[in-house]
DNA sequence: CTCTAAACGAGACGGTACGTCGAGTCTTCTA
DNA sequence: TAGAAGACTCGACGTACCGTCTCGTTTAGAG
């Protein structure tokens, strides 16, 4: 049983960069999940990690730099998506297991707060769609664009905008918790841009 | 002409509740719309308005809350949902009038940086699902139904999920600025829906 | 019995502003003393004295403008000249109080170290001037002007050079401890100069 | 035409060890010189002399013991004692000349910023003795006892204490710069001492 | 019309965090 | 193998903002 926040302590000199650089990251990680962002400090990184603040603000330009660094060295990474040839059930799987990670996990209420002081904070954007909504936006086109190819899709379908409307339509829920988020709303959302919603 | 962000300065008695109450949304939400939600800063508010701060963590619970009220205190209200019959249409102009407002304006930008902080602050969130995401979603789900009941929509459509297609999708670009946010792409939001992707 | 560091808690709101002010000086005139100039830091001010760092970097432009009130704070005012009314023996008694001062004590070291700070510290230098050597040289120069008038020193010297002659001298030794500074070098200082060391 | 202060940039490997210490030094007097004792730095003397911190420690056991290095490394020896056979003419003459050394250039100021240090810097005060207040002391003092076998001083008279009387009252103004150093400063001490202020 | 209670401002204070600087230490690499 | 490069911890500094508290003042409302 290990304690679970104890401070570390340690000699002055020098240590193998990328050792310190993992030590910052695993508290960094580990304090995003713990306590949210509203709580995550450089300060508390540096107790947590044994580094001293200096070294942080060498590595990170700001902390919401070193938060989403901390968020994807502790959390698994972006899953392939799946292919079955029916882009209906694809969709579908795909939304579900996203739904499950962002409203079930502690990890997906961290990643929204992330989004969330990336609005005031540019360089945290830039990352955060770099490393998250980027590639997730990016396999999901490329899903529906092969479904387009193989006639599952209308030809003059814009896929971007398809994707939109559908994670899109998830982080709305998600970001604005006015209604739930469930495994029918995957499903509708599908069958309502699919079949369409008029008469 | 009266310079911009003059600090005022006043005596020290009593003064009538509502007039301090007025001043301080006014300087709160004149420092919103300048700065953004970074720079907002209770003890800046407080310079600006002449009022201690002492008397803002009396009325305002948090920097969240008093911002959204400064907000809405210097931005016109929600505007009344278009109604001509024709559901198409009425979404359409609704969608771009509201892109208008929030990807065109710094009140917009503001607003999501409101909700960005609502992230990390649940009595925000609570306020900004009150007083603005709340009131826009209900006028859109009426105008759907009313369209349902029109036999413009499918008859087991869930116009709350509509609303997360429609509204949502424009979140999703608002907040990840990965593509921009345009009238065409409005029209594609509406007619996706309505006709459908699939083939 | 009191223990000596013991660092103060308390609670937030304000405090008597100079019941705060009375005690860091207090913690600041031990630490001086304790630990001497080198080891005087804001920091340890502010925790010995229980005040946050803001509060006495708002009183307190500089270190050396602390450490000086906190010196004086602590240490006994510079005493009165005394007058018998032969200037041989008065200077000799004064400079032998000062040198059991400066040499013997704690605080003489204490103030030697202060004006060692003050030769790269405009601002404590011209405190030292003010609250320490300007009233010492002119209580001299008094006293020598008296003696000047009683037909003790011929009419045309010029005091303040006598002064520098005797304290300057005493200085000397005590900045530069190249020789010891005892009651004989008091005595020899105020022989040679009376009666002169030429043939 | 050469830029001031350019830090040099150089390889790795090692360089011939008085090489290193030679450049060192000329970087520490002339940064002592340019900057004061105020902003003298080891990181500023390795960054301009191309040395890397480690040196510097290991060759000086500390900031003082450099500084000092540097200064006599950058500034002129101290010059002989004159020796005219009238020790009067010979004591204003050197005063005369110290005086404007210490109060004229920027070398006498950055020696007393040195002596400000050594008083808290005792390995520092260790070197300037031997290195500068001690042989001036030995000069004077041995000036002087010539001049008292040549009868010009009484007999008893002590010369530690004439020299204290002398130099220690320019110190004195150097110091604690409450009144001026001129040459006539410098006349009156001397004639004070030998004549006596005495009746 | 007076007196009092409530609210306000001014200002100060402790606390948390930030970003920075310089010192001293340690390791790795190079000439 | 001495020196350089570079990274790291540590202690301290000065600043910003927060939430709290005291004090003196002013006004609204009760008597």
């Amino acid at each position: 049983m290990t304690r679970p926040a104890e401070p570390v302590r340690r000699g002055r000199g020098r240590r193998p960069a990328d050792e310190v650089r993992r030590e910052v990251l695993r508290a960094a990680g580990k304090l995003l999940l713990d306590e949210g962002m509203a709580a995550f400090t450089i300060e508390k990184v540096a107790a947590l990690s044994g580094a001293s603040r200096v070294t942080l603000h060498k590595w990170w330009p700001s902390k919401g730099a070193l938060a989403l660094d901390g968020y994807f060295s502790v959390v698994a990474p972006i899953p392939a998506f799946p292919d079955t040839g029916d882009i209906a059930t694809d969709l579908t799987t795909q939304l579900k297991a996203w739904i499950r990670l962002m409203d079930g996990t502690r990890a997906g209420r961290v990643l929204l707060e992330l989004l969330g002081q990336a609005q005031t904070d540019p360089e945290l954007m830039a990352a955060y769609r770099e490393r998250n909504s980027g590639p997730r936006r990016r396999m999901a086109v490329e899903a529906l664009e092969r479904a387009r190819h193989r006639g599952q899709l209308r030809g003059d379908v814009d896929c971007e905008v398809v994707v939109d409307q559908l994670w899109g339509a998830c982080y709305h829920r998600l970001l604005i918790p006015d209604l739930p988020l469930t495994d029918e709303f995957a499903e509708a959302l599908v069958a309502n841009l699919l079949a369409g919603v008029g008469p």
